[in-house]
DNA sequence: TTCGATTTGTTCGTATGTATT
DNA sequence: TAATACATACGAACAAATCGA
């Protein structure tokens, strides 16, 4: 139970810092699942004896991190990876003609495994861990454009197994969070030039000696904690990478 | 002079909307200048006739869009492309280990030019239009990782001449801002790998067939007005582009 | 060094508007 | 229609940082 506020703060955050920490925190224990409402403004100044607007301040912060959505009128909502608004928060490749859309996704391979160099670095866990590797190929237009190679602690998914994988709805995020409560929040990108190995140029269909561009993306939850690390290939020929900054419609 | 607001709002936009927009229109037409302080929130509250809080509203959303800049107990400042918070803001190449580093440039050419294919198309001006063409090689550690090629239109940056250019102190959206006014406040990249011709790859001091991260850049100005046109070639082989969504530390 | 004026930051409270159910 | 929830707007009080006298 979430406890009065204003009387004992310890800490020498503001209170409505206190107010987000502890909404965080609450969505990291899964008090409300991705898509639910958390409680209505007047009903959480009450719990947390604030005034409604710290509460708003709080909830600002978080909308403007996505991890919250407002809806005049219906309440406060936890965002999900369901929505177009958010899916494109996280996918960047786009038509050179200009053209965005959604990939189809098509598992290659799925296999259990163990956490290598830099598998091990980004997710910040113990070398030799057991992981799932997860190989796919991305469509976009019905031609191939990413490969990609997904590794996950085996910790995070306990039951996850190739069945359950490739009949989800929806994306990988969206079975993250569905099933697991595990909501990716926040992804960071690093991005190379490089040629592919063979194997991944022919999956490409892309001619020989044709450079790729390399993705590599650790995906964190809440409290900065690493989800999954992906390595993607992305024949670039037709298709480029996007990267708007910052073109923050409205706030 | 800024007039009265509360009476006669004719759009239908918020009140505090109409404030940012206003604001927006005084930053550019150059009222405050970069670095400068505009009025205090008190002062503005009474100019445009509203509460202090709405001021702070309008003032949240130009903060948050990094293009102005509060202290407490200073005031609220103009942003300025010689902060290094800011500079990061449109510099993402770092290298692989790690390490963040602004570039040091050295100019190659200099020269007078007419708008082409893509620059008439990004910059939104007439074909054949009159540009200024520059080519650059950033170095990091001391050696070459970027060739650029910067095209301006010549509109827009009248008297700016090659020793202008490479005289100039700072990074060249600050000279774009102290010199013409000009502020550059967002960038839309596009990125892909391909092989890099001859000449470039050379000058970045690459193995032959060693693949180039392109960047295609635009930057803008306020209400999206486009001031520069980029094309980068990155060796990737010790540095990459860092995209992050959303580290947004404070906000 | 101290003090006071100025400016932004935080918190509270209230009233009213608008969207949803 | 009524109740609920978020959105906008106002105002007040005090805290904290800055700066110059």
């Amino acid at each position: 139970m979430i406890s009065s506020l204003a009387a004992g703060n310890l800490t020498f955050n503001p209170l409505y810092k206190e107010v987000k920490i502890r909404i965080t925190r609450g969505l990291a224990a899964g008090a409300w699942k991705p898509g639910a409402a958390i409680p209505s403004e007047s009903r959480l100044a009450q719990q947390f004896n604030v005034s409604i607007g710290t509460i708003r301040k709080a909830i600002d912060e978080l909308v403007g991190e996505k991890i919250l959505l407002r809806q005049q009128g219906r309440g406060t909502f936890v965002a999900t990876h369901t929505e177009d608004r958010t899916l494109f928060f996280f996918f960047h490749i786009v038509g050179k003609d200009g053209g965005k859309e959604l990939p189809v996704t098509e598992m290659l391979s799925f296999r259990r495994s163990k956490a290598e160099g830099e598998d091990a670095a980004r997710l910040k866990i113990p070398h030799g861990s057991r992981t799932l590797r997860i190989h796919n190929i991305l469509k976009l237009g019905g031609k191939p454009v990413i490969f990609d190679e997904i590794v996950v602690p085996t910790a995070l998914f306990p039951d996850l197994d190739e069945d359950t994988f490739v009949k989800r709805e929806g994306t990988i995020y969206g079975l993250y969070q569905a099933r697991y409560g595990i909501n990716v929040i926040r992804i960071s990108e690093r991005l190379s030039a490089a040629n592919p190995p063979q194997q991944i140029t022919a999956l490409l269909g892309s001619r020989q000696r044709t450079p790729a561009l390399v993705i590599k993306r650790v995906a964190y939850t809440y409290n900065d904690t690493p989800v999954e690390y992906r390595v993607s290939w992305v024949n670039t020929e037709a298709h480029e990478y996007l990267s708007d900054l910052w073109k923050n419609e409205a706030r």
